[in-house]
RNA sequence: GGCCCCAUCGUCUAGCCCGGCCUAGGACACCAGGUUUUCAUCCUGGCGACAGGGGUUCGAAUCCCCUUGGGGUCACCA
């Protein structure tokens, strides 16, 4: 049996799409599984959009999933070049010997002429298709046209019959060739179109299986005919589900983030990213909801891909990126997050490093806190402000202001907690001698924590109070405390 | 509109190919309760689907047909 060999062969007209990348993945899985090759190949024969930054991108997103390829654009391989337009050349030769064997033929007609040809058609409510009519040119009057310098382009001469094939995901698909239109390989200006050239080079890279997703079904059939014509084996398809927004339409920036960056931008882990791309369209087992890139490897059958189109629900990868979250180590987990926090401006690199057990400790009692990495310092921007400066959110402050005694209770309490500080009691004695402290006051716990919370942090939730007050310093809580003295004491 | 593809809880899905074990399972979200100094985590429970109609069969979520609905695609883009 041949040797599995499959690609990626994205265009690098923009950033990697999400959608891209689960394609690449499939794949990538599907080579891995199989003890076959997964080759990269950048399809830029669209000169106008295609750029190498977008190129470096695309690569650059690749192996930060943890995608690697065999062959490719950067590190070569057999089959190079890998990328479409440094294989023109032999674009060129398959195109004349289409050419040669009446496969295809060269056409005249003008883009007005087409156009035209076109609105008539759908005016007439007919389906818009090339009429032929450069499809039998004597060979006298093609060549007087090259002679006078008319540019042409390449038409695939699409035979009589239906076009059959075998789709690993969907089984037998067929199209009447009616359907499909005399399509154009090669442009008047010599650079050869994608359904075209895909062909040409699966054909020279020795491609066995093509994976892509369901937009590109209906060109399927163009492409299977130019194997046959050009008496080459056909690879095996599989055209994945399409992944849409919210809206049910394939998934565009309208309805939310299409970039694999942006997802790495808003700090979602990438593993939760690798994990929540399977599941749009495939499931380990139907009941395992977390698992590995490896497992994905171990488990991965095209065969098991679902059909239809998948809501990108990003309900679920938050709750999926909190459960990679929560599973991290804390060093990892803060490492991860020091970018946002710099970002944000809470720190420095050179701040966080020179407090690094005190940095690990915030993360640490975060961690169950935060779905993402990017929700970081906006839960923990009260231990950078400064003591007078806590801003107080509306929950925090209500919850505070709720207690009648609150005030009166956190005034006293204030007392006892500089004392309990001199003394230098450990955290826990703090906690324990409070909860001795309210008890023996006879009044209920919220009375105080409340208030406290709010002066502390200003928040409505987060970690334990005497673990905040360790990381603040003692004399940084007991300011705070002043602080909402005053501050929850004013009138709202 | 033509052609092609698809159709299980609101969402992601298991089951479908090889009909019975399906009283249709899991997860997210949502709701209720428990734990807790708060939030979160965690635990328990609840809500909630085989699009409709015909067949085939002793028996259909599973096979067939039709209808409806949704999507994709109709470029000298990929």
């Amino acid at each position: 049996m041949k040797t599995v060999r499959v690609r990626f062969a994205p265009s690098p007209t923009g950033r990697l799409h999400i959608g891209g990348a689960r394609t690449a993945l499939f794949n990538w899985a599907y080579a891995r599984r199989q003890g076959g090759k997964f080759l990269l190949r950048i399809e830029d024969t669209d000169r106008e959009r295609s750029t190498l930054e977008f190129e470096r991108a695309i690569l650059e997103g690749l192996s930060w999933l943890g995608i690697d390829w065999d062959e490719g654009p950067d590190i070569g391989g057999p089959c190079a070049p890998y990328r479409q337009t440094e294989r023109v050349e032999r674009h060129r030769e398959y195109a004349a010997r289409l050419l040669a064997k009446g496969a295809a033929y060269h056409c005249f007609c003008s883009s007005e002429r087409l156009e035209a040809l076109r609105e008539g058609q759908s005016a007439r409510k007919e389906k818009p298709a090339y009429d032929r009519k450069c499809a039998n040119l004597a060979k006298a009057e093609v060549d007087a046209q090259l002679a006078a310098g008319v540019k042409p382009v390449v038409r695939f001469n699409v035979p009589a019959g239906t076009t059959r094939f075998q789709d690993h995901v969907r089984g037998e698909v067929s199209f009447d060739n009616k359907e499909v239109d005399d399509w154009i390989m090669v442009r008047a200006d010599g650079m050869p179109i994608y359904n075209f050239v895909v062909v040409c080079d699966d054909i020279d890279m020795g491609i066995t299986h093509v994976f892509r997703g369901e937009e590109h079904l209906v060109n399927t059939p163009k492409q299977v005919l130019l194997y046959e014509a050009l008496g080459e084996m056909v690879p095996e398809f599989g055209h994945l589900p399409l992944m849409l927004g919210t809206d049910g339409k394939k998934l565009s920036k309208r309805t939310g983030d299409t970039a694999l960056q942006d997802y790495h931008e808003r700090g979602y882990p990438k593993e939760a990213i690798i994990n929540f791309l399977c599941l749009q369209g495939w499931a380990l087992n139907g009941s395992t909801e977390i698992f590995s890139i490896d497992d994905l490897v171990a488990n991965f059958d095209i065969k098991d891909v679902t059909k239809a189109g998948a809501i990108f629900d990003i309900d679920k990868f938050q709750w999926m990126s909190g459960e990679y979250i929560r599973k991290d180590s804390v060093e990892h987990l803060a490492a991860m997050c020091t970018p946002f926090v710099i970002k944000a401006g809470l720190a420095t690199q050179a701040e966080l490093d020179a407090r690094k057990e005190w940095f690990l400790r915030i993360v640490r009692g975060e961690q169950e806190r935060i779905r993402t990495y990017s929700e970081l310092p906006a839960r923990i921007g009260f231990l950078f402000a400064k003591d007078e400066a806590v801003i107080y959110e509306a929950d925090a402050e209500k919850n505070a202001r709720k207690q009648p005694a609150g005030l009166a209770t956190l005034a006293d309490y204030r007392v006892w907690l500089a004392e309990a500080l001199q003394q230098r009691k450990t955290t826990a004695e703090l906690r324990d001698g409070t909860k001795a402290w309210v008890g023996a006051r006879g009044v209920k716990m919220p009375v105080l924590y409340q208030p406290l919370r709010c002066a502390l942090t200003g928040q409505a939730g987060g970690p334990d109070l005497f673990d905040l007050i360790e990381l603040l310093g003692g004399d940084h809580a007991l300011a705070r405390i002043d602080a909402a003295l005053i501050r929850l004491a004013a009138a709202v």
